[in-house]
DNA sequence: CCTACCGATCGGTAGG
DNA sequence: CCTACCGATCGGTAGG
C-alpha cells in the first residue's frame, strides 16, 4: 500500500492547487476552509503552509493562474488571420473550451469580482480591473477594425465592446451556473446564439441602417 | 438620547432584513456573520433569534422576498398591451429599475445559484430552479407569439428564450459587478445594447433570412 | 510532513 | 431585548 518515494503522478503542490481551486469554486473563499482543502489533498492542515504562507496568497496565486491560462487560450484567435466574424467566433469557441475544461478557473474569476472584503478584496479588484481594462482596449481596436472593414454595423466601438461583453458574460453565466446538470443543452445551442448575436451587430449593406447611420 | 417607545421609522424586523440583505450581498452567506448583522441593526446577536430561528431561515426568507419583488415589478410589462418589442423592452426597463433600487436583492439571487453547500444549497437550488422554469415557460409563450406576429425572426422559441436570458444575465452581471463605481456608464448605454440585441432577433421581411428560413 | 496548540470567531442556547 | 455561555471550527504557529 505504500507508494514509491517520488510524489506520484502529480506533485503535492499541484494536487493542492487543484483541490483548492475546486473547493473555492464550489463554496466560495470563506466557505472553503484550509482543513477542507488539506483533507482533499490527503494531508494535515499545517502542511499546506509549506507551500503557501497564507490562505490569501493561495487564492491570489490561483486567481492569477486562472486569468493567465484563460487569456493564453482565448486571445490568439482574436489576432489570427481571417474575417472579423471568424476571429471573434474563434475567440468565443476557445473561451468556451477553456470554461469546459477548467470550470474552476472561470468560477474563481467570477466570484472574485464580489464577495471578497477587506485587504484581499482590494488586491483582487485591482488585479481584475487591470486585466479587464486591457481586454476592453483590445476589443476596442478589434471592433474599430471590423467597422472599417465593413463587416460590422457602424456603431461606436465602445458600444460594440459592451455588446460583446454582455453576450460573453451571459453565456459564461449560463454555462457555469444556471443550467447545472443540463450544461450540455446550452452548449449545443451556442452556435445558434452566436448567430443571433452576430446578426445584431453585423453590417447590412443591402438595406438602410436605421440604428447607426 | 432615549428614543420613544415605538420602534421608530422602521421596525427592528425591517432593519434586520435590510441589514442582512446588504451584508449577504456584500460578503456572501458564510462571510456575513450574525454578529455583523446584529451590529448593523444596533442590537446584540441573540436578539436576532427572536425574529428568525436560524441564519438559514433568515437567508431563505430574504431570497424568497427578493424573487417575489423582482417578479412583481418586471412581469407586468410582458403581459401588457403593445408590440412584442415594446413589451420586452418594458420588461427590461423594469428589471433594470429594480436592480438599481434593490441591488441587494439581485445579488442575493445571483450568488445563491452557487456558493451554497449542503442542505441550504439544495433548498435554494430547488426554489430558484422552480422560478427559472416558470420564467422560461412564460418567455417561450411570449416568443412563440412574437414569431407568429412576424415581429421576430422565425427561430425556434427556445433559442429565442436562451438568447434573451443570455442578454439579460449579461446586462445584470455588468450592472452589478463588472463596472463597480462606473455603473452609471453602463446604464447610459443600455438602450443602445437593447437595440443591437433586438436587431439580432427581429424579423426582416425586406430580405432573405439566411439564418432561420 | 506531523502532533499539539493558539486566540478569535462561528451559529446558536439558557435563562431572565 | 440582554448577559453569559456552549461546542465547533476558523486561519495560523511552535517545534520537531
Amino acid at each position: 500500500m505504500s507508494l514509491p518515494p517520488q510524489p506520484g503522478p502529480t506533485s503535492t503542490r499541484d494536487r493542492l492547487r487543484h483541490a483548492a481551486a475546486e473547493l473555492f469554486a464550489a463554496r466560495g473563499y470563506v466557505g472553503a476552509s484550509m482543513s477542507d482543502i488539506a483533507k482533499r489533498v490527503g494531508v494535515r492542515k499545517p502542511s499546506l503552509y509549506n507551500y503557501y504562507p497564507s490562505k490569501e496568497e493561495l487564492f491570489m496565486d490561483l486567481l492569477k493562474s486562472s486569468i493567465d491560462d484563460w487569456l493564453a487560450v482565448s486571445q490568439p484567435p482574436l489576432e489570427a488571420e481571417g474575417s472579423c466574424c471568424e476571429r471573434l467566433q474563434g475567440h468565443l469557441h476557445k473561451t468556451m473550451e477553456f470554461t469546459q475544461e477548467c470550470p474552476h478557473a472561470v468560477v474563481i474569476c467570477r466570484m472574485a469580482v464580489n464577495q471578497l472584503a477587506g485587504d484581499l478584496g482590494e488586491r483582487v479588484h485591482a488585479l481584475l480591473a487591470g486585466h479587464r481594462e486591457e481586454y476592453r482596449r483590445r476589443l476596442g481596436t478589434f471592433f474599430a477594425a471590423a467597422v472599417t472593414a465593413g463587416e460590422v454595423s457602424p456603431a461606436p466601438p465602445e458600444i460594440l465592446v459592451l455588446s460583446w461583453l454582455t453576450f460573453l458574460d451571459g453565456v459564461l453565466f449560463h454555462q457555469l451556473f444556471a443550467i447545472g446538470k443540463r450544461g450540455a443543452d446550452y452548449r449545443d445551442h451556442l452556435d445558434e446564439l452566436w448567430q443571433l448575436f452576430w446578426r445584431g451587430i453585423a453590417s447590412r449593406p443591402e438595406m438602410e441602417d436605421r440604428s447607426f447611420a
